[in-house]
DNA sequence: GCTTATTACGTCAATCGTAAATATC
DNA sequence: GATATTTACGATTGACGTAATAAGC
């Protein structure tokens, strides 16, 4: 007359074993099939039975078949174990990075820049889990981070925000981009942003933002804050400079990566204007783990940018990940 | 590096707390809903996660969220945890008895004479339990059993059969029955089968257990044998010993129950000829809880048939059910 | 400072395996 | 008498609670 309320004593373990039973139709191999000794097993069916107060098997030595209880209870005990099983390997597959998915918003220097090499390389290592990319200025890129359209972004810092945080990973500072004919190419040196005022200087549309950023910084002169020529992409750049119309000012990262890494490239300083690129991500939200493993990517090939000159690696690029392995 | 074959060491416990917590968006709360400690909950949920190789929560002191595998989980966990707890449910309520169906066959002497206040008393007990009942000849009835189509059958002894066993539970000896102002009922005393000859005789058709077994019985009068008048059932009977038609042999029992019981009895010895009713069900095969109970009923009502002149109690009536309570 | 989660550790119960007993064919 | 299940019992493991520690507000 007990009144047994919730099935606390009860597990898997009760259930996963009444199946082997069941299905071996024998205590002895279901208790091989389970990497147990009989008695365990014994014990296991007898708990079960009397928590449910249903005798499940008509056991003598010889003989071991299933009750009218059993014949019942065996459907939903293989659904169930079945359930939970695929459910436990779906997670499991998910901690191993074999499945999942992770988005990933830029600015349009950034995924042109350095998101194809860094994807290339991820969906080589876990080509299981899908990824999304999303280009889109710098504001709108934050705006998708809180909404959680994706798992984080790559941009210059924007607005300060609360519900996120900025995690600085280099700093990209501008050169002068020339065809090797043009006058400029006599030398490697740096030079100062007066020297290239004569120049004709073909420019960016302004809702990139290496070009915003120039736009907005006082001290340039005018034909380098509103260029009187504006394109919108690299490769036209690239046809521009190469006939020679003119010179282009861009982020020394730009400038060295295709199609325009062919051309002539010196620095601008007096003064050294830098551009900073990081990561922003939810504050108090820990990365998925295909989302964390996509970010080890990103700091690996990042570290790798150091060698172009312009391009400064801030040294926080060791532990930024969160999650396990 | 580890490599986690099948889940052995999670059950649904862990599910249990992991859907508590994804509740109640709290620890604390939800230990209390488990009434278990924090701590203890804590520990579960750390398992859980190390198992699955996945964060499942964003915790600080003052706030705790789903992370995006957890998100990911909540679905399936929520439906595993419904799914146990219903299955168990309902084991435990066929345990319990309030669900199930139990089918019975019985010859037809013990279907009028026995079953019929047994069963009302049974559903009054179980209304959730379905009855099944079968009329049949004891040959059908062994049958019905051997095929599973019943949980067990209530006859005589037709032929052994190594599937099955029989339980006696009562031998019903056989009497005279006739009106009350018919020449016999001037004494209630015993009488001979040689002092009935005389009588005209109301027979049953012989598809009857117990007119079959006086048929194939040596030593009796042809009239008692092979009566000129048979009907089939009792109510006519009745009409016609009113009536003062003849007298009938029957057995004890069919005599003192309705509508037969308002005539006169006197029973039959020299010899005493006896007709042994039991249960018959599959050796090795387990009852069912609902067929369980249905038997202690039935071994109830059998009991108080020992008030009855001609009907003696087999005394095996106490150790014949199984399963608990 | 108050609340909440984690860590440390002793206790207790559940599970397991070895081995003996029991039952069935 | 051989095979299979159950029972008995000691050992190991895992889960729990108390209490101390750490971390956000």
């Amino acid at each position: 007359m007990n009144e047994p309320r919730s099935s606390t004593r009860l597990s898997i373990r009760h259930i996963r074993s009444f199946v082997a039973v069941a299905r071996h139709r024998s205590l002895t191999r279901a208790a091989e099939s389970l990497f147990v000794t009989q008695s365990a097993l014994s014990l296991t069916i007898q708990h079960l039975e009397d928590d449910l107060g249903v005798l499940l098997f008509d056991r003598s030595t010889r003989r071991l078949d299933l009750t009218q209880a059993g014949e019942e209870f065996m459907p939903s005990a293989q659904r169930l174990l079945h359930d939970f099983d695929s459910s436990i390997r779906d997670m499991r597959a998910l901690g191993n990075r074999e499945r999942g998915k992770v988005g990933v918003a830029a600015v349009p220097s950034v995924m042109a820049l350095l998101l194809p090499e860094v994807v290339a390389a991820y969906i080589e290592a876990f080509p299981d889990i899908d990824v999304y990319l999303r280009e889109d200025n710098s504001e709108a890129v934050q705006q998708r981070i809180i909404e959680g359209d994706v798992d984080f972004g790559i941009c210059s810092p924007w607005e300060p925000d609360a519900e996120l945080i900025f995690e600085p990973l280099f700093e990209d500072s501008f050169g002068v981009v020339f065809a090797h004919h043009h006058p400029l190419a006599t030398s490697a040196d740096d030079l100062s942003w007066k020297e290239i005022d004569g120049y004709r200087i073909i420019g960016f549309s302004p809702d990139l933002g290496m070009q915003h950023q120039l736009s907005h910084t006082a001290g340039l002169s005018e034909n380098v804050r509103e260029p009187r020529y504006q394109v919108s992409n690299t490769s036209t750049i690239e046809t521009l400079l190469t006939r020679g119309a003119g010179v282009s000012v861009m982020s020394a990262l730009a400038a060295q990566r295709p199609p325009l890494d062919r051309l002539g490239l010196r620095l601008l300083t007096k003064p050294v204007l830098t551009r900073t690129v990081g990561i922003v991500r939810r504050k108090g939200k820990s990365l998925s783990p295909a989302a964390s493993t996509m970010l080890q990517h990103i700091l690996g090939t990042v570290a790798q940018l150091g060698r172009f000159p312009g391009v400064r690696i801030l040294d926080n690029v060791a532990a930024t990940s969160r999650g396990k392995t």
